[in-house]
DNA sequence: CATATTGGTAACTTTAAGGTAACTGATTAC
DNA sequence: GTAATCAGTTACCTTAAAGTTACCAATATG
């Protein structure tokens, strides 16, 4: 474990794993992230790739994952207004962290449906 | 990124990543297992110890951890009964997850908070 | 005798995430 | 002249997760 220490040292870290999950959990970040890395930069594009994403919905997590400063939001202003996104240099600092999750949730499928 | 490969290739591997963290997300996962680690093992035990957890929630998160072999439940038919959960080892091998949202987490806060 | 503790469960309510549909205003295509 | 595309926004609705309250039967505590 995170701890063989105190209680309360492990709760305080509880924090910063939370800070984590909370870039990197739900439906749709990461989804967005690979659709973006794999070339998809405008927002109509973007959410054709993903299935059943909703213009709202891409339109917060786009706002979250720009104020993560994991992707750029670029406008260039002909008309008509032209909006692109792209992946930071930032974004892959997560790489150990998909890794580890990558690994575990492998290995824990294998686990869990052998039985 | 985890990828440099094809979309396909991605989003296939995100089902790891989603499994891994159904385990490890949420509000109260760790907490329990931290909670236990650190000696609490009755379930009344454990409830005191985290703040604001009512018993339904706990008693519903004991059994996901249960099923997914992180802890035991050991029942001992004295009267009146007693219920004992303990980490298994299994558990351990959650380590480099945690360990791996632990790092970015604290380095990302200290990014996002110096701006 | 009353009250607290044990490990929960059942019924109900609240909250938050996400889905749905319609709409914007400027521009291009048919 | 109608429809579609661009990047979203707005208002409304649904659903699942989480919280709240009360309760169980057995035992121990004062």
């Amino acid at each position: 474990m995170v701890v063989k220490h105190s209680h309360k040292e492990c709760t305080s870290s509880l924090q910063a794993v939370r800070d984590a999950l909370d870039v990197v959990s739900g439906k749709w970040k990461l989804q967005i992230i690979i659709s973006i890395t794999t070339g998809n930069h405008r927002f109509r594009e973007i959410q054709r790739s993903i299935p059943n994403i909703s213009s709202k919905v891409l339109a917060k997590e786009l706002k979250d994952l720009e104020e993560h400063e994991l992707i750029k939001r670029t406008v260039y202003d002909d008309s008509p207004v032209l909006v692109e996104y792209t992946i930071l240099p930032y974004a892959d600092t997560l790489d150990d962290v998909i890794k580890a999750l990558y690994d575990w949730g492998i290995q824990h499928r294998k686990k869990i449906l052998k039985k």
